[in-house]
This record gives C-alpha cells, sequence and structure tokens, in this order.
RNA sequence: GGAGGGGUGCUGGAGCGGUUGAUCAGGCCAGUCUCGAAAACUGGUAGACCUCUUAAAGGGUCUCGAGAGUUCGAAUCUCUCCCCCUCCGCCA
C-alpha cells in the first residue's frame, strides 16, 4: 500500500506508479464499487473526502466543547438546556455527514489498495516476460548421447513419483512421491535450509499454513489475488500459498531495533494455490501443483540498503543451485512482469532438459515500504525517529520444481538419476535406480 | 465440547460516567554530577489523520482487543464478535 497521504498530495505521483507499469486504469477490472473507477474518479472522491471529513471533525470539536460544558454547569448545577438543545441539532448534522463519510473512506482505502507499488529506476520497461532481460547464466547443459526425458516420465518410471494416486486422493495437480522420491524431496528442503541457516546466516521458522485474511492483506495477497488461494468458508482462514505470508507478518505491528537489521528469516512449508486461469497450462508433472513446497527467505531491512539486499538474496538463492550444479539464469523482470507489490524482481529459472526450456525456480524481490506501511512494521532509525521497514523475500528454492530439474538434469542413459554431491549424505546414496 | 478468569501505553499495573490519551512504577532517551561509569537527581517518552506555517511550534479529530449501542459526555454501563489464560473432557 502506497502512503495516502502521498498519493493524495500529488497526482504526479500516482502517474508516474502507473507510468512506470504502463498501466493507465489499476481499476479497469473492479467490480465492487458501482460504477466505472479511474483516476479522475479517484481524485473527485478523494476531494469530497477530504471535505467531508472536515466538516465532520470541526462539528466532533463542538460537541467535544458542548460536552466539557455541560459537564461544569452541571457540576455548578445550572441550566443546561440551551446546551442540550445545541447538541442534539448538531449530531442530527453529525451523525448524517458520517454515514456519508464512512463509505467513501471504504472505497478510497480499496481503491488505494489496488495501486501496485512503484517500480525502482533501474526495472526495464516492457510488456511481457518476453521482455524480461537476461542478467546472467551460470553453470553449463549437460550434453546427452541420448534424448532425455521430462521429469514426470523418469520419475514415474522409477516409481517414485505417482500422478494416478495423486489424481484418485485428490485430483488433478497433486503429486505422491515415494520411496527415493519421498526422500529426494526430504532432502532438498533439509539441504537448502541448513546452507541458508549455516552460511547465510538465516534464522529458521516453521509456521502455521492456515492464516486470517489480515495475514494475507498485509503480504498483498488480498484483495488482488482473492482467486489464487483456498479458502476454509467455515472457518474465514485461508491456505497459504507461500511461507512469505506468515514470516513476513510475523513482524506485523512490530517495532524494530536498527542494529538487528537485516533480520533474515526463512521458513520451509507447504504451499496451496488454486491455479484459476491457468487450465491446461503445466498440467503434467511437478510444474504448477495445487500444493507444493517450498524454501522462503524474508529480509526485512532498512530502505538505504533494501536494494542492495535483494543482491544479496538473490545470490542467497543462486548458491544452492550452483552447490547443486544445475545450470541456471537470473532475468531481470520488466515492468509489465513485476509482480503488485513488488518495486523490483530477480526471476532464477532453471534449466530443464527433458522439456528443452527454462523454469522459473526463485523468485527475488524488493517490496521496498510497501508491505511494511499495510503491515505497520517499523524500526528506529539512528535519530530515534520511527520509520518503515523495507521487506524482500525470494524462494530459496520452490522444491517440486528443483527436483524437477535434478531428474532431468542429471538423468542417465539406463532412466536412473545420479545423485548430486551435496545431497549424498542426506539421501545415503548416489543414484536412484528402480 | 463443559466451567471459570482476563484483554489498558515499550513492560508491569491503576482507573466512583465528566479537562484521563490515560495515576504510578519499571524500562528507554537526554541532561546534571563524574576522568569515565554506577548511583542519585531533573526532564522527556504512542500513533494515524486533518489543519496551520517556508520551517519549528501550535490547534483539531480518532484510537484503552474489534464492532455496535446507551448518554450532553464512555477506558469506565449494555450487546455481539475476536483473542489469551486456568481447570475438566477428548485427542496427534
Amino acid at each position: 500500500m502506497h502512503d495516502l497521504k502521498k498519493l493524495r498530495e500529488s497526482p504526479e505521483y500516482i502517474k508516474d506508479v502507473l507510468a512506470r507499469r504502463g498501466v493507465s486504469n489499476p481499476w479497469k477490472d473492479w467490480n465492487d464499487c458501482d460504477g466505472p473507477f479511474d483516476l479522475e474518479r479517484f481524485f473527485r472522491l478523494q476531494n469530497e473526502e477530504l471535505s467531508l471529513l472536515r466538516e465532520v471533525e470541526s462539528l466532533r470539536t463542538r460537541k467535544n466543547q458542548i460536552a466539557a460544558e455541560f459537564g461544569k454547569l452541571k457540576m455548578a448545577k445550572e441550566d443546561t438546556t440551551a446546551l442540550a438543545e445545541e447538541v442534539e441539532n448538531l449530531k442530527v448534522n453529525l451523525v448524517d455527514k458520517e454515514a456519508k463519510l464512512a463509505p467513501l473512506n471504504a472505497i478510497m482505502e480499496a481503491a488505494a489498495l489496488r495501486i501496485p507499488n512503484r517500480l525502482d529506476d533501474s526495472v526495464p520497461f516492457g510488456k511481457s516476460e518476453a521482455d524480461n532481460p537476461l542478467v546472467r547464466e551460470v553453470g553449463t547443459k549437460s550434453l546427452f548421447d541420448f534424448t532425455p526425458k521430462a521429469h514426470w516420465e523418469i520419475g514415474e518410471r522409477l516409481g517414485i513419483l505417482d500422478f494416478a494416486a495423486a489424481a484418485k486422493l485428490s485430483g488433478s495437480r497433486f503429486s505422491v512421491l515415494k520411496s527415493d522420491g519421498a526422500r529426494l524431496e526430504r532432502a532438498l528442503i533439509s539441504f537448502m535450509l541448513d546452507v541458508h541457516v549455516r552460511e547465510h546466516q538465516f534464522v529458521e521458522v516453521l509456521a502455521p499454513y492456515l492464516v486470517n485474511p489480515k495475514s494475507l492483506q498485509g503480504t498483498g495477497q488480498l484483495p488482488k489475488f482473492r482467486e489464487e488461494v483456498f479458502k476454509l468458508a467455515q472457518d474465514d482462514l485461508y491456505l497459504i500459498p507461500t511461507a512469505e505470508v506468515t514470516v513476513t507478518n510475523l513482524h506485523r505491528d512490530d517495532l524494530l531495533e536498527e542494529k538487528d537489521l537485516p533480520l533474515k528469516y526463512v521458513s520451509y512449508s507447504a504451499c496451496f494455490r488454486r491455479e484459476a486461469g491457468s487450465y491446461g497450462k503445466d498440467t503434467k508433472g511437478l510444474i504448477r501443483n495445487h500444493q507444493f513446497n517450498k524454501v522462503e527467505m524474508v529480509y526485512f531491512t532498512t530502505p538505504e540498503r533494501s536494494f542492495a539486499d535483494l543482491e544479496t538474496l538473490t545470490n542467497e538463492a543462486e548458491a544452492i543451485l550452483r552447490k547443486l550444479n544445475v545450470p541456471y539464469r537470473v532475468i531481470s523482470l520488466c515492468s509489465g512482469d513485476t509482480g503488485f507489490s513488488s518495486a523490483k524482481t530477480y526471476d532464477l529459472e532453471v534449466w530443464m532438459p527433458g522439456e528443452n526450456r527454462w523454469r522459473e525456480i526463485s523468485s527475488c524481490s524488493c517490496f521496498t515500504d510497501f508491505q511494511a506501511r499495510r503491515m505497520n512494521i517499523k524500526y528506529k532509525n539512528a535519530q530515534g525517529k520511527k520509520e518503515l521497514v523495507h521487506t524482500l523475500n525470494g524462494s530459496g528454492l520452490a522444491v517440486g520444481r528443483l527436483f524437477a530439474a535434478i531428474l532431468e538434469n542429471f538423468q542417465l542413459k539406463d532412466g536412473s538419476v545420479s545423485v548430486p554431491q551435496p545431497l549424498l549424505t542426506y539421501m545415503g546414496k548416489d543414484k536412484i535406480t528402480i
């Protein structure tokens, strides 16, 4: 969420925010307000809201004065009928004005929640993922003297992936891991957590998978991505789409100390996404499941260093791929492809020889103060002043996709898969065979 | 699920319906003292928003778990909801 005062005082600011994203009307698809909503209406309602607020406040001022005088008169046993009469008329007016103001407040807040974060100057302009510039490519793609298979073929043949069983249990876009598959998944989770905790000084967190709507709003999943999250209707609870939600909300309404920043957390969690609107896309394998495992990294930092921290965070995610020797590339998301709450995002993509394409495996973003403002997360700076923190997060990494990348990159001609060296102690073997 | 207790500022803890945004203590910050520190003493210590000013200061509104109500006036009374704690039952 943006600073409301800034939005009001500077139409130029909001126009700049939108222009950077190439968005002309952030409310285009907004259906919960009566009638079309655009910038013009936004500013008009803002003015109405403000003048109404001033009226309400001055009426309340008088009301409070009357109450105080009333008390004094009562104490002195003097006549209060004149005041009683005045306040009675005043209240009729006040109630009327307040009744007009409340819905206006609500609609303006909802409108403000739909304005995306301001992109950093370094974010390249572009329309779609086709315009994302390559930052670097690391590792070399293996040469196969056979046609490499897709991970679902390898996995099913080895008996470590069972999509038929998953369909029986739950439906499409789920997976069942068995034997060395289950163990590999667990190995990857442990390995990544260990690297981040031991080598990158993260604090490990294990948090609930069910959260209240307020937590989802804090990180910006609501109201914008309502369609994406699973909701438990009876309880007003939601399944987290990422551990970013729980970990970032850990410090909601907190006041942090500057000396403790950056605070670095890493959390494993299962993640749940409805994947509405992606029917028929990536229906096979582990790439796009309703439930998947992910190790997530979160930073709470200062405005001065947040973009430098984004480089560090990205590098920390990359470290996993370098250690495993999986070829990958880093791309910088262009304006059209950067997420709603993010000011700048790097994506990590791994090479999938079976599919002959790159696949996103991590997304590292700097949210500036966009999330912190909604969550009211501040820190005391050197001058003792309270200031909003900056938040960052990145996958470190998506486990299912990494699982798939390992099967595809380290598959052998005989259908077995060699286990990368760092995973040997976790797997207890160097090869997955039938 | 049953019975009971409780939610107040950074923390603890007060608060007959009337200058109580809130006594007091602790913490924290600053100052005095000191070579320095401790102790002692003095002062300061909520946030959001509106308004005013070049700025500082000032004025105003709202906030005592959340929401609604009673009243001229609510932290204080009423209702609903949420959360926490204790005991019993059930349970991984």
